[in-house]
DNA sequence: CTGGGGAAGGGGCCC
DNA sequence: AGGGCCCCTTCCCCA
């Protein structure tokens, strides 16, 4: 039997190690929000080190923290306990109160979060240090009233006006918060990012400015992703009573997304509400913070959401400064992997350096939303794998220019530490990838020549294309769509690339336009800045609320042709005409076919009334002359046959499936057996000799 | 249990 | 960058 042995220090390395973990952001598989500040962690170490978190981390990756309880600098600190035993005290937290002016979080503060996050450990600690101040005692005194830790107020270093629920929260550790008794803090404090495995959405205070690069807040810090509520889409008035929405005494203070949904009344269990304070801090005004209780107008000076968006774009390691801006910051990759590179060392038990595999998602950060979504994922993925795919065998990480972008960890590249994100090719130093991006931006730059070359012959010579070309005159390459300007065309060929450009800092899903990752990242912050003045339901999108309106004003623009059955969406439409296919393809195809004679609503392709091909009109006029039918009905087994566009493409379909257009052909004035002699005839026309279907008709 | 409808979330992509 | 629209998908409710 062997003898028990200790390793010694072993705890502590351990510790360490996931600190600097941490701090990387390497396996974070929780993001914890407070107010404006996201915090990234672990799980494991949260739930081992507080029961509230503890009882949190099961059912989400997204933790919502009332920032009345705790504020984002107090986080930090206590995060900072947790992963080192620690309590920062002195020059630190001197630096972070030099860093953020009156951001230096009292340890009356840290002691209420301890006790609201249920560290005992660092409710001791606090408790330890107060009475060293001599100071536990007022605490433990205090008054119910605002400022009722007035002996707090600046007592000395390290101690500040805390928050207004320290008291409270002291009082009952346990419990979730009582209602504030005073503004939430929504000063600078209010967003103090000084540590790295942080990042911002927006909020008042100077998070932006917090994020500048030289502090290398990186990987994550200044993410505004709120945005501007559109005019007449503020939040709805809630109805008197309502205006404060305090924390519910039998639910976490991080329950409540319904808070701000109607009614009250039928409301289901309270979910959690990861984001609201998110919300709040988001530019849009949110009459839920009740009238008196409003944060207050934004601090002058205080960048907009998309500027903000923008300076967390430029600065971050590899986000958002490929793409458009391949040529003008593609340094930026080498100094983000150079600084990657440095931080091997934070796993010297790990494997040595080599082409590795990309990493997988961790689906445990897949956040809300990203399930309906794997087969993106598998996409993704795919493009791994596939045979254009240039990287050399073993894999790199595709799109990945510098891990620690996503997961703060160095990845095994080999030598191959700087890695091109378009072609996910991989070089050894930054030169060498300099001058590998070069190559794509001459790339470009010859493509969009030839395309202003072709555009000139077009217009001289009136060569193919005709119209059309002159109207779209930037064709990609690869797939012969054109555009009207090169901005689309340059757009549109990254649906091409094998690697997308702008992955998500959360969840690494790549997207090729950054637009649509900053969508995607709202989703999972919870950000949705448009509200129906009706119901108060919140969307992330404002097409989403046009839609939604609909229910409200009972407008349903989108009718059935088979049926009648009206819609108020359009995506359920087309849904029900498959349901229709699935009775009858001609008689669907010929419905689908009939949106396109809707004034206002699009065809089955989305692109407005159909285009018909000429080849069905010849058809049709083929067919009604053979049956030699009156005038009107000439006419009538004309329209019928262009309605069935599936007709071309599987007469016999279309021959099985009269009866669903009984009702269509009875609304053209045709019987059901002239309509069926129509498309039989029809159909024995567009056949071919062979038998075969023939698609295109010239026209006769 | 199943199918259909209503409503909504999310991604793609063009303008 | 943002808006808009399309498509796919999911969830829930109800018959």
């Amino acid at each position: 039997m062997l003898d028990t042995m200790e390793a010694p220090g072993h705890s502590r390395q351990l510790l360490l190690q996931l600190n600097n973990q941490r701090t990387k952001g390497f396996l974070c598989d929780v993001i914890i929000v407070v107010q404006n500040a996201l915090f990234r962690a672990h799980k494991n170490v949260l739930a081992a080190s507080s029961a509230y978190l503890k009882s949190l981390v099961v059912h989400d990756n997204l933790l919502n923290l009332d920032h009345d309880m705790v504020s984002p600098a107090v986080f930090r600190l206590v995060l900072d306990f947790i992963y080192t035993g620690r309590l920062a005290d002195g020059p630190e937290a001197a630096a972070a109160a030099a860093v953020a002016p009156g951001a230096e979080p009292s340890l009356g503060a840290v002691l209420a979060a301890a006790s609201y996050l249920q560290i005992p450990d660092l409710v001791a600690l606090c408790k330890k240090r107060l009475k060293r101040h001599g100071k536990y005692c007022h605490l433990r005194g205090g008054g119910g009233g605002g400022g009722g830790y007035a002996p707090y107020g600046r007592p000395g270093r390290g101690l500040r006006a805390a928050t207004p629920v320290i008291q409270a929260c002291y009082s009952s550790p346990a419990g979730p918060p009582p209602p504030p008794t005073t503004e939430p803090p929504s000063g600078p404090e209010a967003a103090v990012n000084t540590h790295c495995a942080e990042l911002y959405a927006s909020g008042p205070g100077p998070a932006a400015a917090l994020c500048a690069p030289e502090r290398r807040c990186s990987p994550l810090c200044g993410l505004d992703l709120s945005k501007k509520s559109p005019p007449g889409s503020a939040p709805p008035e809630r109805p008197p009573g309502e205006r404060e929405m305090p924390p519910r005494p039998d639910s976490p203070p991080s329950a409540g997304p319904a808070a701000y949904k109607e009614p009250p009344l039928a409301l289901p269990p309270l979910p959690p509400l990861p984001f609201q304070k998110l919300e709040e801090a988001g530019p849009p005004p949110d009459p839920f913070r009740g009238g008196g209780g409003s944060p207050g107008p934004e601090p002058p000076g205080r960048p907009d959401g998309p500027s903000l968006l923008y300076r967390w774009m430029k600065h971050e390691p590899g986000l958002g400064s490929y793409g458009d801006e391949l040529g003008r910051e593609r340094g930026s990759p080498s100094e983000r992997c150079e600084e990657r590179g440095g931080d091997t060392a934070a796993s010297p038990g790990g494997p040595p350096l080599g082409l590795a595999p990309p990493p997988r998602y961790p689906g445990s950060l897949d956040g809300p939303g990203a399930g309906g979504d794997g087969d993106d994922y598998k996409s993704s993925s795919e493009e791994t794998g596939s045979s254009e795919d240039p990287s050399p065998p073993g894999g790199h990480l595709e799109g990945y220019p510098c891990p620690h972008l996503a997961y703060g960890e160095p990845e095994s590249f080999g030598d191959n530490l700087y890695v091109c994100i378009p072609c996910g090719k991989g070089f050894p130093s930054s030169e060498q990838l300099n001058a590998h991006v070069e190559a794509h931006v001459e790339e470009e730059e010859a493509l969009y020549g030839r395309a202003e070359a072709a555009e000139a012959v077009g217009k001289v010579s009136g060569a193919p294309g005709g119209l059309g070309e002159l109207l779209r005159p930037y064709r990609c390459a690869s797939c012969d769509k054109s555009y009207k300007d090169p901005a689309t065309l340059r757009q549109h060929e990254k649906t091409h690339w094998l690697t997308r450009p702008y992955p998500c800092t959360i969840c690494g899903k790549k997207f090729t336009q950054r637009g649509t990752m900053t969508r995607h990242m709202r989703s999972h912050l919870g950000l949705k800045p448009f509200a129906c003045d009706a119901c108060g339901m919140r969307f992330t999108r404002q097409y989403r609320l046009t839609e939604h309106m609909r229910i409200h004003s009972g407008e349903k623009p989108y009718e059935c042709q088979v049926c009648g059955g009206k819609f108020a969406q359009q995506r359920n439409l087309i849904s029900h005409m498959k349901m229709h296919a699935v009775g009858g393809a001609a008689g669907a195809a010929g419905a689908l076919a009939g949106l396109g004679g809707l004034p206002g609503v699009p065809g089955p392709d989305g692109k407005g009334k159909l285009d018909f091909p000429e080849g069905v009109f010849a058809v049709a006029r083929l067919t009604a002359e053979q049956l030699s039918l009156k005038q009107q009905d000439k006419a009538a087994a004309a329209e019928l046959l262009a309605q069935t566009t599936h007709f071309l493409h599987d007469p016999k379909v279309a021959l099985e499936s009269l009866y669903p257009l009984a009702k269509f052909t009875a609304e053209l004035g045709l019987s059901p057996d002239k309509a069926a002699e129509v498309l039989s005839q029809g159909a024995h026309l567009a056949a071919g000799p062979d038998g075969r279907t023939i698609d295109r008709f010239s026209p006769t």
